[in-house]
RNA sequence: GCGGAUGUGGUGAAAUUGGUAGACACGCCAGACUUAGGAUCUGGUGCCGAGAGGUGUGCGGGUUCGAGUCCCUCCAUCCGCACCA
């Protein structure tokens, strides 16, 4: 009887929907595990081999936890709102959600051909109303709340206001407002908080909501019509579509993320995840001790100023907030500095306080909100040139450009807070306007950045640190190590780096001048969207404020528009949607949500999909708890793994989520690459030179379709059908008459005609084949170039497990006594698949039930036991085939997944006698039977009279025996 | 520049605590069978060598009776961050 894997896959897959095999419940009797993977984005493309790998092996985890007991939660769904579907909706004019529909229907139809055991009856969609109401309804539970850096979480808006209520704008000690998350607020006492009407109140209270509406810095995309976050811009230009980004001063929604810096940071800690995923959160996070100081600016400057410089900094727009200067009354509350007046100041950041005496200039970034209050007339004109200059240049050129040192002095001085000498202003490009305080205090004997910029304006340096090493010069290069003693700086001298870096913030804070700060890298995410197809941001406008729907108007949906383009004032496409207005005809937020709104939190939904009254209900949280085991790719280490812990802390704070880490254990799945296979055109001709030969010809490298090509030959009639331009085209061959195309591992795409779908395959193979060649394939976490041949391999050893229970054309098993030999073959496989399962490494398992079966083969074993617990044992990787013959020992059908996982027992695995590796200086000679209760005095006697021994000792006499019994034995000489 | 990972046959890889390097497959070679199938089965296959044997885990050193595994130096490839003050 054959191994008809087609009529059996067809018949379980049936059989299971049929049956809702995986369907799970709540059940307090049993443990629970939740194994996720990342959900897809249903793009036109389909499936290709690369993508069911994560999918396969969590499958494979989810099967093995529920035979061992555990109530399992192994859900799928799609992230469904995206770019890629709008840009087609541009392009088409088809509705967005018609073509996701269709993309989706082709990933379930592609997902259900591999076999897997989701419960879709959890099924979550991103882009439903039924979903996005409840990303609404978070997002306005985080416009509704603000942190509170004294209890050190979320808190409710009210809490807020209620200090002010009390306290006024001090707080209830003077630390409350100074979690250096917020943006700058003018003082105000409780009384005046009352008297302020709504709207000025409402502005306040913006500064600290966790999603806020601010004026920032932001990545913009003209050619996609809209704003993007710091994670979907690499190198410059946009992660979608390649297209430039320039930084542009906004009004945008934004989430705070920065309130959770530390705590994102220190979570990293407590989870399983890989290092490198952890190590570029951390990267990305950027924390860094120092500390900030006041640099006062010098009277003479501002006096100096005239209005001619007022107009420039109009014109330009490069002062967002409104500074004012000394004088006025309402100035800000800098932040960190209590009761000062630090308004009139330049803020800087640094990690070397130390250095504060070696200060010669200090600089800020071309964007600084202060340029333009600052610069002396006589410098105007080549101020506002170079501003007009670094704001044109896109952030790929500025980029690309690191090593060109450019700069301009702005004719202002800064005094130093200790030794009261005036420091030049200057301005430069190398400072960055988004890290600290956009402002940095130069030391260029100690900065190798300072040093350089120095250098080429003609800028004194001043050695404050004598360098550990001697033969350091301090005229070539800037001394950056944190060694060495300090000199030519006061109260510091003769200390020691890390001595003076504490003693400087000790000195600057009795000043009253600064204060240690941490710092992070990270900034707040940008959350509007300028696009269609995305969840609709649920605010309305009144008098300009922006308020938000209250719950039982949610979801807000997504309107009908007739084009998704923006209008043609420059408003998002969500303008054009007709008479789309809150009651009192108050207007809806115009911009969308981005990407990751929806799948920062559906690991949660999972758990209650169904709801409508709650986005998770809390007795299901209560007992799924957080995802135990996450596979998916590492891409997402600054973006959707970022934002799912920021939004699970937010809701942990909240009380609405028992955890605050959303994936406990995780694990990245490597790409699979293609395996192009190319033929060789002779330059001028329509003729095809075989690879061997392609060195004595003229000739081009040009992609084939790996479907004409087996083994690396190439079906040539095919390849004449392939593409008219080829019908005639002639081949020189190999020797033997075949045509051999060459090969380079790339990844995956259609211009390169190297995509594997894994239709095709489950077509020629099936299903449980092709879950275990992917498996097969190599480490689960490694880059691996697919390779299509290999797959037979694992097709045999399923031919050859199935002949174990078909002799003779009929199934038939023997109900004897297993041998022991059988019996060991069994127990070394269980021991193995346990141990290997356990460190997730499922390509050895493969291998494993090789060995067996092959085994198993050998010794023409058709014990039942064995092969049934064999059956058990391959129900995770081979799902149809082991629930085919699971049937026929003449079990309830479909019940494979309620068996019990063997246990292994090492008793069948013991030996009499062992073969010993006999090694003289380590190398391995010849082996050695000796019996397995030997005392390493007899092994050592019977070794040493050994014929063989004789031999390579050659005459000598041994050192020494090193005798590991049951292992190695070792002779020196 | 900083950080992370990887480096083993013609190919994918295995070797879990330092103990027989290359399991298991692909490919290749030789053979058996024949309903000529992408079937099944047998044997061989790291490299050099006719053989005995030598040699071999990116390079070079070290620790050890013994190193793919531990330590140091260097090299290569991939990934992340990158004028981060």
């Amino acid at each position: 009887m054959e191994y008809e894997f087609k009529q059996i896959e067809a018949k379980w897959r049936a059989f299971w929907a049929i049956n809702e095999t995986f369907k799970v419940t709540e059940d307090p009797s049993k443990q629970k595990f939740y194994v996720l993977d990342m959900f897809p984005y249903p793009s036109g493309a389909g499936l290709h081999v690369g993508h069911p790998l994560g999918y396969i092996a969590s499958d494979i985890f989810s099967r093995y936890k529920k035979l061992e007991g555990f109530n399992v939660l192994h859900p799928m769904g799609y992230d469904s709102f995206g770019l890629p579907a709008e840009q087609y909706a541009i392009q088409t004019g088809q509705h967005p959600a018609l073509t996701t529909e269709q993309n989706i229907a082709r990933y379930r139809d592609q997902l259900d051909k591999i076999g897997f055991c989701y419960d879709w009856s959890r099924e979550v969609r991103t882009s439903s109303p039924e979903y996005y109401k409840w990303t609404q309804w978070i997002f306005i539970n985080l416009f509704n709340s603000w942190y509170n850096p004294e209890s050190n979480k979320a808190e409710d808006i009210q809490s807020l206001i209620g200090i002010f209520e009390q306290h006024g704008s001090q707080g209830v000690n003077l630390e409350m407002l100074t979690g250096d998350i917020e943006k700058n607020v003018a003082p105000f006492t409780a009384d005046q908080w009352k008297n302020l009407d709504q709207k000025k109140q409402l502005e306040i209270l913006m500064n600290f909501r966790l999603a806020y509406l601010g004026e920032s810095f932001v990545n913009w995309c003209s050619a996609l019509g809209t704003v993007l976050a710091n994670d979907e811009v690499v190198n410059g230009v946009s992660e979608r579509g390649g297209h430039p980004v320039e930084r542009k001063l906004m009004k945008q929604w934004s989430m705070r993320i920065t309130a959770y810096a530390q705590r994102l940071l220190d979570g990293l800690d407590g989870i399983d995840w890989s290092e490198s995923i952890k190590e570029t959160q951390r990267n990305w996070i950027g924390r860094s001790e120092g500390a900030s100081i006041f640099f006062p600016l010098c009277l003479s400057a501002e006096e100096e100023r005239g209005t001619e410089v007022e107009e420039k900094r109009d014109e330009n727009n490069f002062t967002p907030l409104n500074l004012p200067s000394r004088g006025e009354t309402n100035f800000p509350l800098r932040r960190g500095i209590e009761g000062e007046d630090t308004s009139a100041s330049i803020e800087v950041f640094t990690t070397r306080p130390d250095t504060i005496f070696g200060v010669s200039f200090v600089t800020l970034a071309p964007e600084h909100e202060l340029v333009f209050k600052i610069t002396t007339p006589a410098q105007l004109d080549a101020v506002t040139t170079y501003v007009e200059k670094a704001k044109n240049r896109s952030e790929r050129e500025r980029q690309a450009d690191v090593n060109t040192i450019s700069g301009v002095f702005t004719g202002s001085y800064v005094e130093h807070p200790f030794t009261k000498e005036p420091i030049p202003i200057w301005i430069g490009d190398y400072v960055l306007v988004g890290y600290g305080t956009g402002a940095v205090m130069a030391v260029p004997a100690h900065d190798e950045r300072d040093f350089k910029f120095a250098k080429h304006f003609d800028i004194p340096c001043r050695q404050v640190i004598l360098p550990s090493n001697e033969s350091h010069d301090i005229e070539i290069a800037a001394w950056t190590e944190k060694e060495g003693k300090l000199m030519n700086s006061d109260f510091l001298n003769g200390l020691t780096v890390k001595e003076a870096i504490s003693k400087a913030i000790v000195e600057i804070t009795n000043l009253k001048v600064g204060k240690g700060r941490v710092n992070y890298r990270l900034r707040d995410a940008v959350f509007g969207r300028q696009r269609y197809w995305g969840e609709p941001i649920p605010i309305f406008y009144n008098n300009d404020s922006p308020f938000a729907l209250e719950e039982n108007e949610l979801p807000l949906n997504l309107p009908e528009v007739d084009k998704y383009l923006p209008t043609e004032d420059g408003e998002p496409p969500l303008a054009r949607a007709e008479d789309w207005k809150h009651k009192n005809n108050y207007e809806y937020e115009l911009s969308t949500m981005p990407g990751w709104a929806g799948s920062s939190w559906y690991f949660l939904r999972y758990l209650d999909p169904q709801n409508s009254t709650e986005f998770v209900g809390k007795d299901k949280v209560e007992y799924w708890q957080n995802v135990d085991l996450y596979i998916g790719g590492s891409e997402h280490a600054t973006g959707h793994l970022l934002y799912a812990r920021f939004w699970t802390k937010f809701l942990f704070d909240r009380g609405y989520v028992p955890f605050e880490e959303p994936f406990k254990k995780m694990i990245n799945q490597g790409m699979i690459l293609g395996r192009s296979s190319f033929v060789y055109l002779v330059i001028g001709e329509n003729k095809f030179v075989t690879y061997s030969l392609k060195d004595q010809h003229n000739c081009v490298p040009i992609h084939v379709d790996i479907s004409l090509v087996d083994n690396d030959k190439l079906d040539m009639v095919a390849f004449r059908k392939w593409r008219p331009e080829y019908a005639d085209a002639a081949f020189i061959c190999e020797d033997d008459g075949t045509y051999t195309c060459g090969f380079e591992v790339e990844k995956m795409s259609k211009s390169k005609y190297n995509v594997q779908t894994p239709d095709e395959l489950v077509e020629k193979f099936g299903a449980d084949t092709l879950r275990m060649y992917e498996m097969f394939l190599g480490p689960l976490e490694q880059t691996k170039p697919w390779d299509t041949k290999g797959i037979t391999g694992v097709h045999s050893f399923l031919k050859k497990y199935w002949r174990l229970f078909h002799a003779n054309g009929t199934f038939q098993v023997s109900d004897a006594e297993p041998s022991k030999e059988a019996m060991k073959s069994l127990h070394k496989t269980i021991k193995k698949l346990r141990d290997d399962l356990d460190r997730f490494s499922f390509n050895t398992g493969v291998s494993s039930f090789m060995i067996c079966v092959n085994e198993l083969s050998d010794q023409k074993c058709s014990n039942r036991y064995v092969l049934e617990q064999l059956t058990i044992l391959m129900a995770p990787y081979a799902p149809h085939i082991t629930e085919e013959i699971w049937e026929k020992l003449g079990n309830e059908a479909g019940s494979l997944l309620n068996a019990t996982y063997p246990t292994f027992d090492a008793s069948q695995l013991v030996e009499s006698s062992y073969d010993y590796p006999v090694s003289f200086n380590g190398k391995m000679r010849f082996k050695l039977n000796l019996p397995m209760d030997f005392s390493v005095q007899q092994i050592q006697d019977a070794t040493l009279v050994h014929h063989d021994t004789v031999k390579w000792l050659e005459g000598k006499e041994p050192k020494k025996c090193i005798i590991v019994p049951g292992k190695i034995i070792n002779i020196v000489i």
